[in-house]
DNA sequence: GCCTAACCGAGACGGTACGTCTCGTCTTTAC
DNA sequence: GTAAAGACGAGACGTACCGTCTCGGTTAGGC
């Protein structure tokens, strides 16, 4: 994962980008992140980003084409700062730098350890915020929801594909199971019940999705 | 699914509703799901709706306590329109009334047809809106994440959770399977594509999500 | 000065007034009179005073047709009240009961006695109140204005210029000074510095004035 | 009479006027000066004045404390705007530019003269409208009443008295007069007058006015 | 080692929507 | 059967932000 240093979030007649003060930027994207877990999407305004970062308004604006960009770049500014160290955004801790998931060779396990870790950095305050800001701007703008499948959500999904395919290769999946759909049936349920808050985000619910999802439901 | 014909959005202290305008109360709800369809979440205000409804905003303001409240009743009142003709709200179809979903004896025929009918239902740009706009809400305001968890995802939950109860009692699920994570596990995927945008909402995606939750990922 | 008791400020298609609550009316126009003194002007409102009087504001509106009108209603029942022990509204005291100025003869003090008193009256913060607010909704409403200076302005007019026409057959005034413009002298300058907060309302500025105008400006 | 470009009437914690628009400033007052005699007072409000002015409602509350602060500013703009052309505002035509009123050595053809342009003056619905609602406010508001006094009525009082000191040394005025008191004997029954529309504001009873102040009412 | 162009902070501007308040009318309920 | 209670459509209030637009100040190459 990219810090994506240089990159405004889809930002088309963007400045030059050579005098861009990289401690702006900086301050900026911090703000948005402190914001957000203090006050929540629903008082997450540029104005008060600016403020408190310690910048003028049209510095955000000059840079990013709406607050969900600058959402976006805060979290891949998060994402990238946790590579690594073994974290994802809320996806799990990786084994192996911000190349791929862990592999012990036992994908069940595996699984467990980085559904319980994204649990946890769900539930974790300084994360939720700034996710569920991101996502909501996601869910409502389509040419956000672009930026973020293409810079976010791609290569976590890559990166958990890529843990199902060593697995497929070790032959603990079967070979006609379609793997982008189950990289949604493994995540899915978790990523949900954080969202519409539709129950506590335990080890034991991450725990009961990977064994479900692994063997499926029907009677043996 | 009951029309909640009587039941602000989680109002507390209420007025005494006696005196309510019925006519006002369908012609908000109703401004609000055409709203929410034409223009989408981010321009979707109280005072737009007052206008569309030909209603003093204060009659908003009386009986809800947030848009999110006045969005949950608004997608209670789809739901219980459609309920006895046969559809949910996002959540399939039903062939015995609002009191369940269809049982045919074959369980995976039968969650194919509602994940397609849901899958049909979230792509209909008029559910599309106030859905978007409903969640988007929920996401950010815990108080109207219970009220919707009560009145809108626990008896679908419930309805889903039947369908599977049934299944098991035919011998077609696994005795120790948890049937709370399975309908996660069988839902939750179309939901994430739908918020997140995150593919095309096609009959196959729910048929191979349906057979992968079904089977399981393990080799046979 | 009759008190008006049956005589809707201005009112046209006004009701029979045969069924009138008499209790509803007096706590009306005792509750304007108390909130224009606590409050003020720009916080009278019908709801505040309908509240105040324990009444529905339909009773207000089915008897008076404007704010302004409950308030003159209201400073004749406080002149009708004090008539009779000597007092006007804002406009001295009656030696004679609401008949007349006092006279003893003398006129130059007695007109001094008189703005004394009204001098003081302007001052208390119970007229004060109810006059401002009166004079307020007088000075913007031309129909008001009518009533008032038909109820409330004529006969105190007609009071002030008895006390001078007794004054001239004493002998004390010029035969050829017209007597209107002899009390708009006299009782002008106090109502202005009253209205505009032009200086403290002083017995001594009072008597200035009533020396002033008897003598006019020039050397003798 | 000063045109007062840079004062805002009365704010406090006012903002650095250094990047203030004087075109918004002029377009707010003069929106103001129209509003108020299309609609009156009643009618008047600060939408209708940003609405008017093609400006943001922030603009007129980010300057101006209130909406009798505008009031008082458009009608200094006003004064100022005619000083220099013969006019003060409500107080007569001035024959020495705004320093001071006519004076031919006559003082009671000045006087009348005064008070006949002043009449006129008020007559005039383009000047009635300001005033009238400029009052209003002045009436109910102290903090306003005493900008009001400063800016507004000092200097009208101080030219008025400066002409009735001009007479006094040319031996036309009484030496011991109160010439303050003699200001408010003179101009106040005009004000009442025209504030309660207490009869028609002609020539004939300003320059009766006149002529019974400047005599008395005693009897030669 | 200047010149000049940009980015910077600041914040005023024209707007829009907020949530509250009150208006004057209309309807229901309890006495 | 009257009037209190109060819901209603309407719309202004004063506030908070939006995104745009100047402002000077400062910085960083190109000369």
């Amino acid at each position: 994962m990219t810090p994506a240093k240089n990159a405004p979030g889809g930002a088309k007649g963007a400045p030059s980008a050579a005098r861009r003060s990289e401690a702006s930027r900086r301050a900026i994207l911090t703000a948005a992140v402190e914001l957000a877990g203090e006050v929540g999407y629903a008082k997450l305004g540029i104005e008060a980003i600016a403020a408190r970062a310690g910048v003028g308004k049209q510095t955000i604006y000059r840079w990013w084409p709406s607050k969900g960009a600058v959402l976006l770049d805060a979290v891949l500014m998060l994402s990238g700062a946790e590579a690594g160290a073994g974290g994802g955004v809320a996806d799990g801790a990786a084994e192996e730098g911000a190349t791929g998931l862990p592999d012990t060779g036992d994908l069940e396990a595996d699984l467990k350890a980085v559904l319980r870790a994204t649990a946890a950095e769900l539930a974790d305050p300084a994360f939720d915020g700034v996710l569920r800001a991101l996502t909501t701007e996601v869910i409502n703008d389509p040419a956000l929801a672009d930026a973020y499948a293409e810079r976010l959500q791609a290569p976590l999904h890559a990166m958990k594909r890529g843990r199902l395919v060593a697995a497929r290769e070790a032959g603990q999946l079967a070979e006609d199971v379609d793997l982008d759909v189950a990289v949604d049936l493994i995540w899915g349920p978790l990523t949900n019940r954080w969202l519409q808050r539709g129950g506590p985000l335990t080890a034991e619910y991450a725990d009961r999705v990977v064994e479900t999802a692994l063997r499926g439901l029907r009677p043996a």
